[in-house]
DNA sequence: TAGGCCATCTGGTCCT
DNA sequence: AGGACCAGATGGCCTA
């Protein structure tokens, strides 16, 4: 569903040289035709090396015009600007990444999917913040059924939306979250007992590992179903 | 071919 | 000042 198409590995502030890359000067450089790694070894590269030119040019000439003075300045501001974009955009790619990886994080402790159904980042995010409060509710329901024997099936979502202490159930939405309205399986779906409780984890297990193929049609709240 | 998803670049803003 | 974070823009890949 969808495509991976990057190998990340922790890439380092370092600037090193080299790639085909680096002679655009366009902002936009193409993530495909363009690997991060060989631009982030190339680019850096152009950009220092101006500088350390520039420095020996000036010890060696220091009584050069001030209009050329000024050029040089005009070029070294241009390379400082360049150099620190550079670095921004490493740093900004290694931070993408660590989300990435946390997301991929996130992935495997979600039920398991087949390797090629991978969830989206929505889907990922979407599933979880569900998956959680099933099993806030599975625990809660366990914990009622312990102290009171005589549980009476009450609506979950209204008995949550008078506990300050757990996130309210009412209070989700279509707009930041999965709610009733949008999708039968999300959490203030009126999940009204125990019995809802585990249908939605058989229903939830058997899409997932039966008919895995189609999980999005399973994932309360996921981007197809919102 | 359109739409979805993604990686990356970029400039702005906020924080330390 | 420099780094983190964010959102918009861009272009590539893939699928229906």
């Amino acid at each position: 569903m969808v495509q991976v198409k990057t190998e990340y590995r922790e890439e380092e502030e370092v600037l090193s040289p080299a790639s085909v890359c680096s002679g655009s000067s366009s902002s936009h450089l193409s993530s495909q035709t363009c690997s991060s790694d060989d631009e982030q070894l190339l680019v850096p590269a152009a950009s220092i090396l101006p500088v350390q030119e520039q420095d020996q040019s000036a010890a060696k000439k220091p009584r050069r015009s001030r209009a050329r003075a000024t050029g040089k300045n005009g070029e070294v501001v241009m390379v400082v600007k360049k150099t620190r974009r550079v670095k921004a955009n490493n740093r900004e790619r290694n931070r993408m990444h660590h989300l990435n990886s946390a997301l991929d994080s996130l992935r495997e402790v979600l039920p398991a999917f087949p390797e090629d159904a991978k969830l989206t980042k929505i889907e990922t995010l979407r599933f979880a913040h569900n998956y959680i409060w099933a099993l806030s509710e599975t625990l809660r329901l366990a914990d009622q059924l312990q102290e009171a024997p005589s549980f009476s099936a009450t609506p979950l979502f209204i008995q949550d939306s008078h506990s300050p202490a757990s996130p309210s159930a009412s209070s989700w939405s279509c707009t930041s979250s999965p709610s009733s309205s949008c999708d039968s399986m999300s959490p203030s779906s009126p999940a009204s007992s125990s019995s809802d409780i585990l249908d939605y984890w058989q229903s939830a297990d058997h899409h997932l590992h039966i008919n895995h193929s189609q999980h999005h049609h399973l994932v309360p709240g996921t981007t197809a179903y919102m």
